[in-house]
DNA sequence: CTGAAAGCGCTAACAG
DNA sequence: CTGTTAGCGCTTTCAG
């Protein structure tokens, strides 16, 4: 039990077959006997053999593994995608790994892994590539093994599941017009990100559609983190007058930003209605329970592997963009604007 | 550049050496003449070769990455350790994968990546093992390559860094005694949870050493997750009186309490004071500012990474217990007792 | 259905 | 300092 590893050849001689007979009741056994097959398997019970996954890849060329690319691990919002991931690959046999894209990462991370043998394939949930170098990456004979999740770049010929972000805001923002509120705020995420883009549009065009004004002094760049939600709170009440309501393009920059409000005693929803984006699991448990669009951030991740899954294994080409529906969890940080 | 992968015997013929030299340039540039080293990176360069590292690892035995087992990745508590863990080890040249322990996984995760060859050691920040698998671990080969961090097995013989959880409670403790302080609650972490273990034990001693009694009607058991922290908060509100106080064992749940109670109109810190444990981000931003203990999470995971490289390259061994220092961060859930 | 044998790409002795 | 050579443990033709 903790002697030397068994090799191939160990069980062979257990089981008073050839290693290709091992090797073939193991990955196909279907092209062996009832009989030996049970040999086998007891002989690589008795041994307590398991395949070197090195030798294994060597030979097929083939690493067993995909890799999930992640902006930054710290954020909760992540973990559930993962799983979904996760779900769907350990069903096929592959081992997931996660890595933390670190600042700057450049576009190599998207195929050195697959290039090293490190991985089969790769899902990315960072959307945060230069577009000019992603055409580099795009003429990589790995290209077609990567896919993108919850983010994506823009004009890139990969495949990708997103959220369907325009029409979450676009509740978010029905939601809010008929509480009555006019004046309504937003928090950005960071200048560049394809989530912001596509929020930061939709915003705009459901106020067009209300005839409504974006005032500048209303509109807050900030980067999905704690901090600068703080900061969004800061800047909305130095303002001359708050907005009566303000759209977050993240739970976590919402919540950052009631917590500092609160602090200067300003009220969310009787003076200001905040709405998030997200929905991450702390949302449901402070005080007061935040109003945001929920992801499903399960499916967002199976279905990134489905995809990955068809490509790896030849079944399916091609760069769709998923789209997965997103719905409107209304719970206490919404009210009507304050008279 | 999208061709074959280059091998080392392309980059040996661009080179005009043998196979050897390149191999000896690549990873022992010491051995070779800086000529002959300049033209192999040159060649390296010119056919765009990367090492095979199924090839590199089945010869070598050595699989170039170290796992770390997370028990839930959706516990933002653990990025900034793995943040401290990968610092240290890239720096040794060492990938870091993540993965989480799935809920009833046994002991062999913690033995299998090394004998599958995927890890060359393994940081366990999940202390919920059977002790007597554990014992059976101990005896594998790999056994040396294993290191806890935050959490541990008692009596299991690895190496691990803890926080010195004791004297954050007492530091909590003495702070709520300071205040005023008599009646005080608590919420426990889960049955058979190490860290469970010292903190109601330091709880104890610190009421005892007041001559105080812990109070069953005021102590709940909670599993760390924001659902058992919303659960405390209706215990304690059903019972017939409130604690002036209550230590949480961990943040998250010490903020969905707090949550909920704001829900039913008992205010904290007026009511009811409170102190988390583990200093996570968000406890910092929202309303009202969580008294906690903060580990230096960084450090954690540096110290284990510190700890796991000297095993692997040989250079210590025995099973050290390190205790890295916590410290008080007073903030706005903690006040006087009500009158 | 099974066995023999040839490598996958790399590194580590061993000579020179 | 450099080259030759022998595998690491596995899968996969190719025969039988």
């Amino acid at each position: 039990m903790s002697d030397k590893a068994a090799k191939i050849q160990d069980v062979a001689k257990a089981a008073g077959v050839s290693t290709a007979t091992v090797s073939r009741a193991l990955s196909a056994p279907e092209k062996v006997s009832e009989p030996t097959r049970q040999a086998v398997l007891a002989a690589v019970e008795a041994t307590g053999y398991r395949v070197n996954q090195a030798a294994r890849s060597l030979r097929t060329r083939r690493a067993g593994s995909v890799l999930v690319l992640v902006p930054n691990l710290s954020n909760p919002f992540f973990s559930q995608i993962i799983a979904g991931i996760e779900s769907r690959l350990s069903a096929a046999g592959l081992k997931v790994v996660v890595t933390d894209t670190g600042p700057g990462a450049g576009a190599q991370a998207l195929t050195e892994p697959m290039r090293d043998g490190h991985a089969d394939g790769i899902i990315c949930l960072d959307g945060n590539f230069d577009p000019a170098a992603l055409d580099e990456v795009a003429q990589s004979r790995h290209a077609a093994r990567i896919v993108f999740a919850c983010e994506w770049v823009d004009g890139s010929p990969f495949p990708s599941v997103r959220s369907d972000n325009a029409h979450g805001v676009r509740m978010a923002m029905d939601h809010l017009f008929a509480l009555g509120h006019r004046d309504i705020g937003l928090v950005q995420g960071p200048r560049g990100n394809v989530l912001t883009a596509a929020r930061t549009e939709a915003f705009a065009a459901a106020m067009a559609a209300q005839g409504l004004a974006v005032q500048d002094n209303w509109m807050f760049r900030g980067d999905f983190s704690l901090e600068s939600g703080r900061d969004a709170a800061l800047f909305f009440a130095q303002g001359a007058r708050l907005p009566t309501a303000v759209f977050c393009a993240s739970d976590l920059m919402a919540h950052a930003m009631i917590g500092q409000w609160r602090a200067m005693n300003i009220r969310v929803p009787q003076d200001v209605s905040v709405v998030g984006f997200d929905d991450i699991e702390v949302s449901e448990y402070l005080w007061p329970p935040l109003t945001t669009i929920r992801q499903a951030r399960e499916t967002l991740g199976s279905k990134a592997a489905e995809l990955l899954l068809d490509r790896i294994l030849g079944r399916a080409h091609g760069a769709p963009a998923i789209h997965v529906p997103v719905s409107l969890v209304v719970r206490a940080t919404t009210a009507a604007p304050r008279s």
